[in-house]
Order: structure tokens, then sequence, then C-alpha cells
DNA sequence: TTGAAAGCGCTAACAC
DNA sequence: GTGTTAGCGCTTTCAA
């Protein structure tokens, strides 16, 4: 069925049904009807295809993600394609990995399937080095980027982020107004918001001289999910002798193992060990007791972030960088 | 850029710029090594619409789920796209939620996108109302359709599966031999898959007369994330006087919920209860003790799916049925 | 308000 | 081994 039969059928010309299919106004209301009738009767559906050829595109948004069975990047992906669906935009996913090689092949190769914009979700495709976000910029000179939690300033470019440095800056001041001075810092990336973490630990812990040794930053090398990795790596420095009463941790699932380090060292939680996780994902609720974390916003961020891009895809003059504060969420691994 | 000033820059027809493209071998070495060279000179890449167009295939597969978020679907999302990309697929992802209306309305969508098959991830798209599995037959109409974890005898279907029935059957017969015989079936989903499960528990606690009361078949209603209502669900039942030693989940997240209703209560796991989850998720090493769970081999059924599915694109012969069997993985919840 | 016709960039059948 | 050309199904001027 295409355009011609429908037009045969209903007695006008294909350039009629294109007007009626296309919301024209130049359509009287007895053609229109007559014309969609036709449609109706034989659910008659354009062709994607040819569509897109004479357009030039396919309402479709490329969602770029370096995993997507990651707890946290999982959600971003649910909410960001949900809120495209909704506003009529397809969405073509592509996990790439964590290598450099892998993420210039797969932006080129939905920037090939002529996407009309591009969304990098998670910190981790901001490299420190500048060089290598060269192939972002590349990309951008084609169709807007869009960054979930991670920033790049460069034309065409839009980032949308988390102020996680004031957020891990606030747990840590609140953590030590509690009443613990020595806490380590848990942590397993050293991406863009990583880092931001990082700082904000820092400052709170060097502003008050509590940070007296290269020690209390451990980070985690292992795979993400491997939580009795985690623990073990925790073990293992207390049985090197390092002593801590504070635990935050850039992310819920090495919180989570500090908790069962503490289990089963026989450590009690929060009297002996507070700790603080990141993301306020669904494993805070999964133990005992339950988790402090700090919530990112995950949704705000991105329902800003697809009205971003509506924008920038009408047209309009939108803001290059938009930042969201967090909040911490107390629950039982802290005072 | 198009094949146009490709085909003139080289020096010769479209004709021969799209025979390279397409690799094929009517083309001399010479010929080919020069259209090639500018290919390369130029960074061309063919539009992929007007090959669309053409060829009326994108190379591109349709993966409808629930919901992208959802741990296992997760998971499975990952695979597949993984495996699709390696074989020169691209993934276009949509999630329905669990309403039949969406679920039609995606999968026809879908369609109209011109994929050239659609996976259907999770047990949950099978009604148990052969009616509603119409929208599944219809769809198979014009493309393959691809079940994992669902079942459905039709035409241009194939399922791929996991034998929760004897998973199960026999998770239960291992408990109910370790010497626990009050054992809870705690379930959220009657899924295609969900009843599977639920009948394998059946048999086995019916096979020794131990199904003394319907109560033992415990039935959560709320989200699939929310744990602390899980665990709420369970200290309600124990409130009530329900006795039990060992519980069974269909799902590690209600498993998790049950050790933490165990620990709340004090009741201790293994010798007063003995939990078995279903999935063996990251969830298994995030609790103390470790959850013991059923592993049904996700990225081995997906493997086998993507196989599947080249198969039947190819045009060859492919099975409608693939069953695989699942596998207990023991750990601390369990004697 | 409507129709005719020229593309959009590619593939593939057919001719040489 | 290579070129010519007719579609593929739609959008969009331009005329009427």
């Amino acid at each position: 069925m295409t355009i011609y039969d429908i037009s045969e059928k209903a007695g006008v010309s294909i350039a009629t049904v294109s007007r009626v299919l296309n919301g024209s106004s130049n359509v009287s209301e007895k053609t229109r009807k007559k014309v969609l009738d036709v449609i109706n009767r034989y659910e008659y559906t354009p062709n994607a295809f040819a569509r897109g050829l004479g357009l030039n595109t396919m309402k479709t948004i490329g969602i770029l993600c370096a995993d997507s069975s990651d707890l946290y990047l999982a959600k971003g992906i649910y909410y960001i394609e949900q809120k495209l669906r909704s506003n009529g935009y397809d969405s073509l996913l592509c996990c790439t990995g964590y290598t450099l090689e892998n993420r210039i092949n797969s932006l080129n190769l939905l920037i090939n399937k002529k996407v009309d914009s591009v969304v990098l979700v998670g910190s981790n495709f901001i490299y420190e080095n500048e060089e290598n976000n060269r192939y972002i910029c590349n990309a951008a000179a084609q169709v807007p980027i869009m960054l979930l939690n991670g920033a790049l300033d460069a034309p065409n470019v839009y980032s949308i982020v988390s102020d996680d440095f004031t957020s891990m800056y606030e747990a840590t001041c609140q953590m030590i107004d509690s009443g613990v001075n020595d806490i380590l810092y848990y942590y397993n990336s050293a991406s863009y918001s990583g880092k931001r973490k990082l700082a904000g630990y820092r400052l709170a812990m060097e502003e008050r001289d509590l940070l007296k040794s290269p020690e209390l930053l451990q980070f985690y090398r292992g795979s993400h999910e491997d939580i009795p990795a985690m623990t073990e790596h925790l073990k293992q420095l207390h049985r090197d002798g390092l002593s801590f009463h504070g635990l935050i941790a850039a992310d819920d699932t090495l919180a989570l193992s500090a908790i069962k380090y503490a289990g089963e060292l026989g450590i009690a939680i929060p009297s002996e060990l507070s700790i603080i996780g990141y993301n306020n994902s669904m494993l805070v609720n999964s133990c005992v007791p339950e988790l402090t974390s700090i919530d990112n916003k995950l949704e705000t961020l991105c329902q800003h972030l697809i009205s971003t891009l509506l924008g920038v895809l009408d047209g309009r003059e939108m803001p290059k960088k938009t930042i969201f504060s967090g909040e911490l969420v107390r629950r039982g691994t802290t005072r």
C-alpha cells in the first residue's frame, strides 16, 4: 500500500494525500475527510525510508551508553527513551563499552543512520585529554550532541549535569559534623563526574585539615558489579591496618560492599562506621541497615535533557549547560 | 556527498560505485581501488534512507521490553544489542510498560519503521488469553518475531526459553531434601514464565503432599523495585501467624526482601529460614549471607536467540522453540 | 484548493 | 567489467 494506491482510491493526487498526511492546512475539509477515510480503511502508513529520503530525518535519536545493563545508565536510558517516545521520537540504542575506539565507531555509525541527534549517557564519555574528546566535536558538526552527566564546552554540544561536586562536598561536611573525622573515599571511576565527586570530598576534608593520608582515597579497579571483590578490597585495607570510621562511596554498589565488609568483620553501622552511597538507586533498600545515599535527580536531568534537545531541534536558542543539585537522602547507615 | 559525486571524481558510473560499496565481485581490482580511494578521501558514507528505500531493509532489529531499567531485562537488552551489533545489525529500542495497548502501538511503530525483525524481551509479552496474543501474530505476518523467555506457537514466531518449570521443580526438591518442609513461594508475576515457575514449585510440593495451605503461595502486587514493600508484605504474613522455614522467590529482588525480613525479625538464615532466589543477578552478592539463586543462563539464551534470528533472516529453516535448562547456584542462604 | 512533475540517493536489471 | 536507466515512495515547488 503506497501513497499512489491511496490517491487512486480517494480520487485525488498523491500531493493531496501527502498534504493530509503532513497536516497541511491547504486542503478542503471535504477532501481531507475523504482521504483520511481511505487511509484508515486500508490501515495505510507511509514508508519511513521514502519519507526519510525526502525530509532527511527519521525522527530518531541515537542513544549511546557504555553498558545498558549498568543500574544507573539503564535508568537513564529508560527515562530518555520514554520521554523521547512521548514526543514522537524513536531511539536507536548503541552500547559502546569503555574503549575510545568503539565509541568513535558507534558514534559514526549512529550519525550515518541519520539520527537527528545523539545523547551520550554517562560521564564516562568525556576524557581528561582534550584530544580524546575530539570525536564528540566532530560528531557535533553534523548533529547536536547531548551530554547526560558530562560536560564539554564545544559548539552544538549541550550538557546537563548534576552538581556532583557540591553534593559530595555537602555530604562529606555533614558526615564530619556528625562527629566522624577519618573518612575513607571509595571510588571506581575517574570520569568527569568521578573527578568532580572526588574534588568535593577533598575540599571538605582539606578545609578541616582531615585528609591526613593518601590512603584515605581508595580506588577500586575491578568490575563495576563485583561486590565481593569490592568487599575484599576493603578487608585487605583493614588487614593492612588502615582505620576509618566513615566511608563515602562514589556509587551505591561500592557502598553496599562496605556494608558487607562491616558485617563480615563485626563492625557496627553506623556507630563504628558511617556510610554514604551515591545515586540513591534501588540498592539502597536492599540492605540492612538501609543506605544513606545521594540522589542526583536522574529523572529531572533526563527531563531537562529532552526539553533542551527538542528546543535545539526546533531551532530555538537553548542553554549550553544546565546544572542541577543533588540531595542527601538519610537512612540507616549514618547517624 | 552522494554516489554521483564519487562516481564523477573516480571517473566511473554510479553503478560501479554501488558495486564496490556492496562488495560485488564484478569489479576489476584496479577500478575497485580507484573508487575506494575516492570514497576514503572524501569520507563518503551512503545515505541510509536511499539504501533502505531500494533494499527495503535497514539492517535494524527492534527490541521491545516492558522496562529497560529492570535489572533482568536490562541485562537481556545488553546482550542482544551487543550480539546484533557484532553481526552488523542496529537496535531500535522501545519500552512499552505493561499495558497491552501500549504494546500493540509500540510493535506497530517498530514495524512501520521497517525493522527486519523484532525481539520481545521478557515473558510478560505473552498473555494467558489467546486473544490478547493476536497482536504478536499480526506482527509476525510482516516480520519474524523472536521471544526471549516467552513461548507462543504461531507462524514466524520463534521462542527461546529457559526451562523455568524444571529449574524451580529441582530447586524446590533440593530444599525439601535438605530438610525443609514448609516452603513459601513468593512471586510477583503471572507471566508465561511466572506460571511455569509456580508450576515447578507446585509439583515438587504436591508430589510430597506438602502444599498444605494456599497461604504458602504469596503473590506480591507492588512495584518490582520496592524492596521495603516486599519486606513489609512478609512481615504482615508473620504477624498473621503464617509460619515457614523455607522461601523460594520467583525473583532475586523478592528473595532479597526475605533476607531483610529475616534480619529485622531476628530469624537466622539458613538455619531457621532457607531462601532461594531467581535470576542469579548482581543482587545475589549484595547481601549477607549471599543468596542462593537459580541461574537461567540469560547470555546463552540471548546468544541462541541471535543465531536463530540471523538464520531466519537468512532464509534458513530454524527451530521454532529452543529450551535451555537453568542451574541452581548455592550460596549462604541455603543449607 | 488541487495536480503535475522534479527530485531525494541508492539498487539492480539489462545492455554493451 | 562497466554504464544506462528505471524504479523505490515520498515531499515539495510550481502552475493551474
